[in-house]
DNA sequence: AGCACGCCGACT
DNA sequence: GTCGGCGTGCTC
């Protein structure tokens, strides 16, 4: 029996009904409990019994009733939190449909801090009371007392601190009489940002698309790309926008890549709008975590930055959603449920109507394709900001001019270096491979360095003095032997990681103050901020980093970026790999001559004429784009066609490959549709366990979750095996 | 995800 | 003869 009408946005369910609980475990779906005595709403969080626990759940809607009534039990009690927000419970569903993750696991995602549903402890605090006769009075005591008299209540700390007495003597007067004890709830710690500050002064280019941002946020659910070159000022223009939302009282979320490394946005954040946003990542600690969540479940939090997990928080009234870097695979969870938190992100405005904002340098080109379609409003932004001009971008060809055996920099790039050091300015060396050397092999037998776990080689940190494994993160001493032939010292280092390219600077740039940035070099957040300001404050000449140093940093002195390898990254038959490497040399590049020193830029190739380095030197990245684009089409591959994994993986290489057997049998047939598979993963051997992989593609007009599916039933999963589904794959690993 | 039930090695 | 290893399977 329910009372509201079935387009109600809040079901009442009345006490003795049978409704649907949704518990945040990777069940097939929800279980069904009659409510107790109080009558529950829609999205109520509720503790009830399973297997003789108490599991905490979310009022998912009506009971299925395909449960005997005899086993369902009631349920426990209702938690004194706000119900979970109807968008978010549309989110998880849709999520859960979509990536064919278990509802219930999806929800655990916005159930992540438990400890949140309780209420807030009220904090210990007092206030004066009738003064008790007979109170022996000190001088201490006297200005704990006349403190108090001006207040309504007080933290019992603060209350000391503010008579110059130690805790001691408040307690005693609270055990005297003097003081009596009352809860308090704690202070707000979110302050609402001033969103009428006046923002930095724009370009007409960026007053245009200023405006269209402010303007989408009257109507409704809308896309918004701000596409503009690096150094552009894209986060000025969607700050507007930002400002423009919370004058009509609603929260915003903006997602970051990688939060934990954005301590520059925070700062310009906080000069913008006067304060800090309330962060959402996953070093934020407990205490901090549950403040943020309540916050933003009440409201108080306006401004969310956070990782992709932050858009499974329950906002209140969420009314505009920024996607940063848009372009950025860190969107994409691979593990667990893997959905694209941008894509995913388009979703959630839909679902409250009001618009998304996402914006790059370097779009992706599932995006670009959508502004194609016209799904998606385009707002460009062509020219650097303040009279900045586009660095110049040469190639230097490897063929020709190639550095002498066993180091990495050619001579042109060293000559570069010189002068910009020559010229007081800043250098930057673009690598993107942690380490020292990425193979180590024995010279006497030609051994090799292996991941036990996985099939990969072992990486040699010479500062750590270890060789590590960047999968699973093995890592053994270098031995003085060879375990293969027992030679002695015979090893050799393979190649070039970031560490060995600083050594090489150092060798070859004497006098400059070198320091390298790869995330294992860097200790925290609090590390990464030092050395960003070391670098803006120039108090380091030359930085040699993976591909962290790409990240939107503006260091105005730096006017030179030398990219070591710039065909890394297009090896491998990564759908992306083209894309991918012209995105991640456009946002290197971008680092150079944000000010006003123009910027130089220098890609180090032995494939001067491939298509991404001619966008590059050449700057038509349109150009490039359509070709790629183009070239989707013909294969029918993403966003053209559709693209699902089946990721097969088990501890024995043997059962695992007679049960892909199966699994091709059952592979669906249809004109529409193929099935590629099984093949080793790329990864064959990951963290010890074998991995096989199928790829299906489709035409858009399948529904391929429907299709995958009916895959996966039709299959009998054999012990230890375990089978993932990755929609839309990004990496093919 | 927990927690139970269930069959094979070293202990009082 | 029991205590306990963690392998499989269920929880409305």
């Amino acid at each position: 029996m329910v009372f509201a009408s079935a387009n109600s946005p809040h079901r009442i369910f009345p006490s003795g009904s049978r409704i649907a609980v949704l518990l945040p475990l990777p069940l097939a779906g929800a279980y069904d409990y009659h409510v107790g005595a109080e009558p529950l709403g829609e999205g109520d969080f509720v503790a009830v019994p399973l297997g003789g626990r108490e599991v905490i759940g979310v009022v998912w809607g009506e009971g299925a009733g395909t449960v005997d009534t005899a086993r369902i039990k009631p349920v426990t009690r209702r938690l004194p939190a706000s119900p979970l927000p109807e968008p978010l419970r549309k989110l998880v569903d849709w999520v859960a449909s979509y990536t064919l993750a278990p509802a219930g696991a999806v929800l655990k995602m916005a159930m992540s801090v438990p400890s949140a549903l309780e209420p807030p402890k009220p904090l210990a605090a007092c206030r004066l009371a009738a003064p008790p006769p007979g109170l022996k009075m000190t001088p201490a005591r006297r200005r704990v007392l006349d403190t108090a008299a001006g207040q309504p209540a007080m933290i019992m700390a603060d209350l000391a601190r503010a008579a110059g007495v130690g805790p001691s003597v408040v307690k005693g007067l609270l055990e005297a009489g003097a003081l009596e004890a009352v809860g308090m709830a704690p202070p707000a710690t979110f302050a609402t940002p001033d969103w009428a500050r006046p923002g930095a002064v724009l370009s007409p280019d960026q007053e245009v698309a200023a405006a269209a941002a402010v303007a989408a946020l009257d109507g409704g659910f809308s896309v918004l790309l701000i596409d503009g070159v690096t150094g552009s000022g894209k986060t000025e223009v969607y700050f507007a926008a930002v400002a423009a939302a919370l004058a009509k009282g609603r929260q915003v979320l903006v997602l970051l890549p990688e939060i934990a490394l954005s301590a520059q946005w925070l700062g310009r954040f906080a000069a913008r709008f006067g304060v800090a946003p309330a962060e959402w990542h996953s070093e934020l600690g407990d205490a901090a975590r549950r403040e943020t969540w309540r916050a933003v479940a009440s409201g108080e939090a306006r401004v969310v930055v956070g990782a992709r997990s932050a858009l499974f928080l329950p906002f209140l009234k969420l009314g505009l959603i920024i996607v940063d870097e848009e372009h950025e695979s860190a969107f994409k969870q691979e593990e667990g449920v893997t959905y694209h938190a941008r894509d995913m992100a388009v979703v959630r405005a839909r679902l409250g109507a009001f618009p998304v904002v996402l914006a790059s340098a370097t779009p992706a080109l599932e995006t670009l394709a959508n502004v194609q379609a016209g799904r998606y409003t385009r707002l460009h932004l062509p020219d650097r900001h303040a009279g900045a001009t586009m660095p110049a971008i040469a190639v230097v060809d490897m063929r020709r001019t190639p550095p002498p055996r066993n180091f990495w920099l050619s001579p042109p790039l060293v000559t570069a270096i010189e002068e910009t050091l020559a010229a007081g300015e800043q250098a930057m060396l673009y690598l993107n491979r942690r380490g020292y050397a990425p193979l180590t092999l024995c010279r006497g037998c030609g051994y090799r360095f292996q991941c036990p776990h996985c099939t990969a080689w072992l990486v040699e940190h010479r500062a750590a003095g270890r060789l590590v494994c960047h999968h699973c993160g093995y890592f053994i001493r270098p031995p003085r032997l060879c375990p293969e032939c027992e030679a002695e010292a015979s090893f050799a280092a393979c190649g070039p990681g970031v560490e060995r390219v600083a050594e090489e600077a150092a060798h070859r740039f004497p006098e400059a103050r070198i320091e390298v940035m790869a995330s294992d070099t860097l200790a925290g957040p609090e590390a990464t901020a030092e050395l960003v300001r070391r670098v803006t404050e120039r108090e380091i000449d030359l930085l040699v980093g993976t591909q962290i140093v790409a990240k939107g940093y503006h260091f105005p002195w730096l006017t030179l970026v030398g990219v070591v390898d710039a065909d890394l990254g297009l090896e491998g038959g990564d759908l992306r790999a083209a894309e991918r490497t012209h995105q991640m040399l456009s946002q290197v590049s971008g680092r150079a001559g944000r000010a006003e020193r123009p910027g130089r830029v220098f890609l180090q190739t032995f494939q001067p004429a491939h298509p991404v380095m001619l966008a590059l030197t050449s700057g038509d990245r349109d150009d490039f784009i359509a070709r790629e684009a183009e070239a989707r089409r013909d294969a029918g591959m993403p966003p053209f066609g559709r693209l699902a994994a089946l990721i097969v993986s088990g501890p024995e290489a043997a059962i695992l490959d007679a049960f892909c057997r199966d699994v091709a049998k059952a592979a669906p047939r249809d004109g529409d549709v193929s099935v590629l598979g099984p093949a080793p993963a790329p990864l064959a051997l990951l963290r010890g366990r074998h991995r096989r992989r199928f790829l299906v593609k489709a035409t858009r007009s399948v529904n391929l979750q429907a299709l995958v599916k009916a895959w996966l039933t039709r299959l009998k999963v054999p012990n230890g095996v375990r089978v993932q589904v990755d929609m839309d794959p990004y990496s093919f690993f």
